[in-house]
DNA sequence: AATAATTTTTAGACACAACTAAATTTATTT
DNA sequence: AAATAAATTTAGTTGTGTCTAAAAATTATT
């Protein structure tokens, strides 16, 4: 088995490359992990001895297939605790964050397994970013933003796209949380902000906050 | 904050000395943990610099309040979990303890009150062991175990007294959980064995199998 | 009370994961 | 293409938690 730090590492690194799928540099790691660059080098070599990453000197640094195994279910275990966080004790979206960080580390795949049953096995994690399969396939259905819906629209909230606690709170101050049922009733031109009906109460919100809700399409 | 081996050490500590009350050695410390008493020496030094434990060379160790007050929240956290993972998962009671030694670690207290509630404040874990409260009182009342009672009785199981896997795989088998009904058809004089009614099945237990086996009485 | 046996502690090492400071390599300017 | 800047690595330390082997203290035995 791995420790936490190398676990984070491995964390880290996909997470840097999600989207690009470019190889990482060390001080990209160095700032992700608030350590310093020598620090990085040094894991790396480790990482690299374990064969959990592709790494040459000065080239900087990418997963190998089991290392991105690893770090896939890390993200799999993090998002199904913020999951069970969020749905069965009642924590809200902005304070889930950090103790999925501790919780990701528990090491039984039992655990997980029935943890990922207990919750119905979702597919999407309260902040609305997809839940990896067991077998580490991640769905790129990017759920739908509030945003791109037209005027008449009605559905429920799937979860949010960012994680900012400012963002979170004012959600929970208009009363929006997973589930709630969300009307689009007209929509102002002028600044593509939008009047919505939220458990019946009629409210303004800018096309920022809109962007930033994701909706249960279907 | 402390770590991992820091609570561990705490709560060796705890255990040990439960009963008795008496001061802890270094060998049984070492003995409980698996390591070397040289690393107990070590740590217990550490811990008396934190103050979390009374320590004089070559006289033993005792928990200090603060470090007492520690370890019976680590125990709190273990039994809570315990009792998660049996009651929601679907956990047997011979797994969860390992599982449990990792969840203890996670720091966020709101996370434990939270998940205390979740669970409808319990009393005692799957074991039948009390669940320390969040001030961090421990009950002493044992629940009463089923060789006490005699024929005619009707109550439901609470949990063991032990954490014997071949035990608790004995249980499963004969079908015996947390919440199960149980009545006490005959008992043997003899050798103090039981006919019991489990599920309207009869079975016949031996003294020793009904001494563990914690009973709700009212 | 002296000796033997046991327990405990000290001393010295090692792996892990971090650090700072200095050296090296790569990238960017001029 | 040379000089400068930035990024990266190496070298050397540090703190944590472990270890073994040896020394010291305590306990048990004769």
């Amino acid at each position: 088995m791995n420790t936490f730090a190398e676990e984070n590492y491995l964390k880290a690194i996909l997470n840097i490359s999600f989207n690009t799928n470019k190889k990482v540099s060390t001080n990209e790691i160095s700032k992700v992990l608030r350590t310093s660059p020598a620090s990085v080098t040094d894991m790396l070599k480790k990482l690299l001895e374990k064969k959990l990453v592709k790494y040459e000197k000065y080239k900087g640094v990418e997963l190998s297939s089991s290392g991105k195994q690893y770090a896939i279910n890390i993200l799999r275990k993090h998002r199904l605790w913020e999951t069970f966080l969020v749905e069965h004790l009642g924590f809200s979206w902005s304070e889930v964050h950090e103790i999925a960080e501790e919780l990701e580390h528990i090491k039984s795949t039992k655990l997980i397994d029935k943890l990922d049953a207990f919750l119905g096995y979702p597919k999407f994690d309260p902040h609305g970013e997809p839940i990896p399969s067991k077998e580490g396939v991640i769905s790129n259905v990017k759920s739908t933003s509030l945003d791109q819906m037209e005027v008449g629209f009605t559905g429920h909230v799937l979860g949010v796209t960012i994680d900012d606690k400012l963002f979170l709170d004012y959600l929970t101050k208009l009363n929006i949380k997973i589930g709630t049922k969300i009307e689009i009733i007209q929509i102002i031109d002028f600044d593509k902000s939008l009047i919505v009906s939220i458990e019946n109460i009629q409210n303004h919100i800018s096309f920022d906050v809109a962007k930033n809700i994701l909706i249960k399409n279907i």
